[in-house]
DNA sequence: CGGATCGAC
DNA sequence: CTATGTCGATCCG
């Protein structure tokens, strides 16, 4: 079966194992054609457990396969044309929302095992090798590749495929070490960086750019460190007698563009000064720059791509590797140029499966995808459609998660009330900054002010776990990486609590601290946690409260999401104050005051969805939130949809994830918020507030796709190139 | 909720 | 001679 693990491993390199044969080539090494390389697989493969397995499992994928096209079989026009109207609207939405302004770098470290294990043994350089076991192989470098040897490969199979393989085992104290020297400086370009394992990265420069902008040349030159140079790069330097960064590089492709670090420069440069590089100011250069010093430090070559997100900067850096790099300019333009023809195999995150799915469905580019939007939101869970239209529209996440570039956390680890402060600092420090980054118009907190341990009798803490992160996920933070960051690592609830009661008394704590009113910012001094909450119903009463949403106490999900702990500190608060003081300003201008909130600008269609009654007294521990943009878009489409797909097509869905990943529920007496007409709904159910909005939205799309219609004849779905709300 | 599945390294 | 890993996230029943 072509579909096995390890065939179908090579046959997604197929290009990159295009390429290194013609490297390999040069070098005297053969290999075997991909033909070749399957067959002894199978033959290696065949009649083992695992290989009956996997045919067990790609049997499993066909049957999926087959009660998905049945699924497909009984879909009308009807269902399909509706569905195109609400993704279309959906599609809109994620245009506007689509930010252009980041800077994202992926790098990653050519064969890293096998690069490091190289360098440190010339021996090995110009031999087939791989690093690991004969069971299981981590990585392989470039002239094992040929053979069709593979990460994830078990060693015995690559042995059968490339005999005079070196098989060197793991050294994961070294990779750590060298993996070490290259954060160090990737942490110049962004100290908060997020590493990959050992051997990737993911660095938002847009700071760094603007800086570097204004940096004077003797801050962007370099010395060639001849010493640490391979012997052949100096031999390049010796022959060309002009420094040619291209020259240092093993592999002919680097800087594919067809400029070499020097090109800049070097037109300018006279002889004595050979051993010097200087590197513009561009994004380009900065990369370049990277992965000069990478190489002078380490000996080791990276890719690396450069783009306005993360999913299209790691696309980037698979393009031109080994030892090259790629971008991708922030034009809308350029990012579906790139998508166009990528097949969706190359996204992170479509995996095997996934391909073989949509392959059946006639899906294999990321244009396809596009054109089939309408039939994928109807045949796919929500969350899975969804990132299929992120997919082809080039959208991915613009900010790194910055809590995961830390050892993981515990909270056996943040035990001193110092430990806590700084990290609430810390946290909402970040939390202005990324709202700020984004220009939320809404702005959106969550308090508990309550002094109860996270775990309460009414389940324990990690059975709530689940849908705490995911309001954090929607509604807090731009991802889930709090959540994540935190929970991770601890074992079980009882143990949370025991760690958490160590945490020097703190919720035990009577004792009161001068606190700061998160909306006034004035300090409040009490001995009483009612009377602190009072004080901020009043104030929330008076700016902010008509476009909170107020959540039942009785919703448990809620109460132990993230909060601003009201045993903060004065200090903890403080730094965040002015920003959040500077984002409330913003928020004010931007026109989400309470008196616009049930307005009727367009620009304000979706910063009030939910009102809350007025009369219902706020209690202690009460939760308000004001939805952020990105949540509320995720309630366009509510949980109904996959509801109604499930009843109309006999599917049984998932219920509890689409439902709570909604940032509303209607509770008993609730006014909602058309975020189509803007019109106040009072409902008793979702189901009728949902009914309303399905008459506008189509109303809505219908007048708008007329309009477009007018101006392109493009509006099918037939169309062959990527079509977005222009 | 927990076992199965998916995808990444 | 044998021999196909581990983890987190998500799906799905």
């Amino acid at each position: 079966m072509d579909n096995m693990k390890n065939v179908d491993n090579g046959s997604y390199n197929g290009g990159a194992l295009l390429r290194m044969g013609l490297n390999d080539n040069k070098a005297g090494m053969q290999g075997l054609d991909k033909e070749k390389i399957n067959k002894i697989i199978m033959e290696a493969s065949k009649g083992s457990k695992f290989y009956e397995n996997e045919l067990k499992k790609d049997q499993q994928v066909n049957q999926r396969i087959e009660k998905m096209m049945q699924l497909k079989e009984k879909i009308t026009q009807q269902q399909l044309l509706k569905a195109q109207l609400q993704v279309d609207k959906l599609v809109m939405e994620l245009e506007q929302s689509r930010n252009l302004s980041c800077t994202i770098v992926h790098i990653d470290m050519d064969a890293f095992y096998a690069a490091v294990e190289m360098r440190d043994n010339p021996e090995l350089k110009e031999r087939p090798i791989a690093v690991g076991s004969m069971s299981m192989l981590s990585t392989s470098n470039y002239h094992a590749r040929r053979f069709g040897v593979r990460a994830a490969m078990p060693g015995f199979i690559a042995k059968k495929l490339c005999p005079h393989l070196t098989i060197v085992p793991l050294n994961f104290e070294k990779y750590r070490k060298v993996s070490k020297e290259v954060k160090e400086i990737l942490a110049e370009y962004d100290p908060h960086f997020m590493p990959m394992g050992l051997d990737e990265a993911y660095l938002n420069v847009t700071e760094h750019l603007e800086e570097r902008l204004n940096w004077p040349e003797d801050k962007r030159r370099y010395f060639l460190n001849t010493e640490n140079t391979t012997e052949k790069n100096k031999e390049d330097i010796n022959i060309s007698g002009t420094l040619n960064i291209d020259g240092y590089s093993s592999s002919p492709e680097l800087f594919e563009d067809g400029t070499s670090v020097m090109d800049d420069h070097s037109g300018q440069r006279d002889q004595s000064l050979k051993n010097v590089v200087v590197f513009g100011t561009s994004a380009e250069e900065a990369v370049k720059e990277i992965r000069f010093r990478i190489e002078q430090k380490t000996q080791l070559t990276a890719s690396a791509g450069i783009a306005p997100n993360t999913m299209l900067a790691k696309m980037c850096s698979d393009r031109n590797k080994p030892n090259g790099q790629c971008r991708i300019s922030p034009e809308r333009q350029a990012v579906l140029d790139f998508i166009k023809d990528l097949p969706i195999r190359k996204v992170p995150g479509i995996g095997k499966v996934t391909e073989k799915m949509l392959k059946a469905l006639g899906i294999v580019t990321c244009s396809e995808l596009y054109q089939q939007r309408a039939l994928l939101s109807l045949l796919f869970s929500e969350a899975s459609w969804r990132s299929f239209l992120d997919i082809s529209l080039g959208l991915g996440s613009t900010h790194l998660e910055k809590y995961r570039i830390f050892r993981p956390l515990t909270f056996s680890e943040i035990n001193t009330a110092e430990d806590q402060y700084s990290l609430c600092r810390e946290l909402c420090r970040e939390l202005a900054q990324d709202l700020q980054k984004e220009g939320l118009k809404v702005f959106f907190i969550l308090f508990t002010f309550k002094r109860t341990p996270l775990s309460s009798s009414r389940g324990s803490f990690f059975d709530k776990k689940r849908a705490a992160r995911q309001l954090n996920c929607n509604n807090v933070f731009p991802s889930e990486s709090v959540g994540k960051q935190h929970f991770h690592g601890v074992k079980s609830s009882a143990n949370f609590v025991e760690e958490a009661n160590k945490v020097t008394g703190l919720q035990k704590s009577n004792v009161c601290e001068i606190f700061t009113c998160p909306v006034c910012f004035e300090e409040q001094s009490s001995s009483n946690l009612e009377e602190i909450n009072r004080h901020v119903d009043e104030c929330l009463a008076g700016s902010l409260v008509k476009e909170s949403v107020e959540i039942s106490k009785n919703d448990f999900s809620r109460e132990n999401t993230f909060s601003f702990l009201s045993h903060c500190k004065n200090e903890n608060i403080d730094d965040c104050k002015e920003n959040i003081t500077d984002q409330l300003a913003g928020t004010g201008q931007s026109g989400s005051t309470s008196e616009n909130s049930s307005g009727n600008g367009k620009d304000k269609k979706f910063t009030q969805i939910v009102s809350e009654k007025p009369h219902r007294e706020k209690q202690p521990g009460d939760l308000i939130d004001i939805p952020r943009n990105a949540s509320i878009k995720q309630c366009l489409f509510p949980k109904r949809n996959s509801q109604e797909n499930a009843e109309q097509f006999g599917r049984m869905d998932h219920t509890e994830e689409t439902s709570s990943s909604c940032s509303f529920e209607a509770k008993e007496d609730s006014v909602l918020v058309c975020p189509v007409c803007n019109s106040e709904q009072k409902t008793t159910s979702l189901m009728s507030f949902n009914r309303h909005v399905d008459v506008c939205l189509n109303k809505g799309l219908i007048q708008e796709l007329t309009e477009k219609g007018n101006r392109s004849a493009k509006t099918s779905d037939t169309e062959n190139s990527i079509r977005v709300g222009e």
